[in-house]
DNA sequence: TAACTCACATAACTATAGTGAAGATTTAGA
DNA sequence: TCTAAATCTTCACTATAGTTATGTGAGTTA
């Protein structure tokens, strides 16, 4: 056990291998497995996975990452923290602004903000595009996954400089961390939904 | 270190680690900090530190803890993977149909997927709901966050039993694990966009 | 060139994770 | 209610994670 460091403790660490522990063992009990079962299917003795349960254990990764074979689950799944969301409705007359640009404005694009806040797992997004409008001189690269639907007119999406031209009812995703920017080289205002959902946990 | 079961060994563990090992190195590089500089503000030596950076260690989940908390991120996104996506758009006229239901139907909600696949981070749907139709009788939960946005008519989502009353221009966002029906008590057809993003990793 | 500094890696030792066996508790059936 | 079986927990020991001290390599300076 490493000497915790005055400067840095990480947050308690036992109330975190308390939830892993609590969530190794009712994953298990949903199954219907007993503790001699994940014990077989995991190779782990029965103690260490018992330790664990209880939050008793501070397991080594590898120990983690057989728990996550034996549950069928991804080893990250251990970490997912419960968020609790305010009103989950966002009005069309209620949405938040993000930046600045109005419905009313001329020749930029308009951001409107679809999910409660920027806190949770996906963050969604209307955005009104103009004639003209390109983003190209500061492409977009940011941590998660993008999706765009496209409600009405069209605008092509570059993911790497590779151009994707989409019309209305076409959709695209993509890793937010390709290097992106669109353009909207046609006659009439694009509208789409843009939705990013980062790792979080 | 365990003895793996014939049974069920995990996935390439020692691949796992050099990943993990790999990220932690590239996000400490990220932020333009030194090993020592690292080791300084988790409380880890220098030595554990390179190790686990090179795959050659088999970090506990304190130590996992300790150095999510020194590069400021939340612990579960070491263990993100890497997903390549084929062609990442998804035309209107070649969308995937969900439930073999097509848009000439009478009485039943179309779905269909507006992502490449179903194996993404992002799942996003099509969805268009006829009057009347109601899902109450059979709730839906599954992991995840979800979220809505209705392109036109309107609907009542519920969650848990709490009715919301959604237009043309709303949204709602809310945790998948939560009870969830919808149900269109109005006259019109309403089509929304559904985007599930998984915990997946 | 030699000496020094910095960043990272290695080696031997200390602290602790994980084990097998035994003990304790819970459950199911008579 | 009692008993046996099933399930979970504890204990002492073994295997390994994490530490301290040292080594290595690259770059800079005099």
């Amino acid at each position: 056990m490493t000497t915790e460091s005055s400067t840095t403790a990480p947050p308690a660490t036992s109330e975190l291998l308390a939830t892993v522990g609590n969530k190794v063992r009712s994953m298990r009990k949903e199954k219907g497995m007993t503790l001699a079962k994940l014990s077989e299917i995991t190779g782990l003795s029965q103690a260490i996975v018992s330790q664990i349960e209880r939050g008793m254990a501070n397991p080594s990764f590898t120990t983690l990452a057989q728990l996550a074979h034996g549950l069928d689950i991804p080893v990250g799944r251990f970490f997912i923290g419960q968020e609790q969301s305010k009103s989950p409705v966002v009005r069309r007359s209620a949405r938040r602004n993000l930046n600045n640009v109005t419905r009313e404005s001329v020749g930029e694009a308009v951001h409107e903000l679809l999910t409660p806040d920027r806190d949770g797992t996906i963050e969604a997004q209307w955005i009104s595009t103009p004639p003209g409008h390109d983003t190209s001189a500061t492409p977009f690269t940011h941590s998660g996954e993008e999706f765009c639907y496209i409600i009405s007119g069209r605008k092509d999406v570059y993911l790497d400089g590779v151009c994707y031209s989409l019309e209305k009812g076409d959709s695209i995703t993509y890793p937010a961390e390709t290097p992106h920017w669109y353009k909207n080289s046609y006659e009439e205002v694009c509208v789409a939904i843009w939705v990013n959902a980062p790792h979080k946990w």
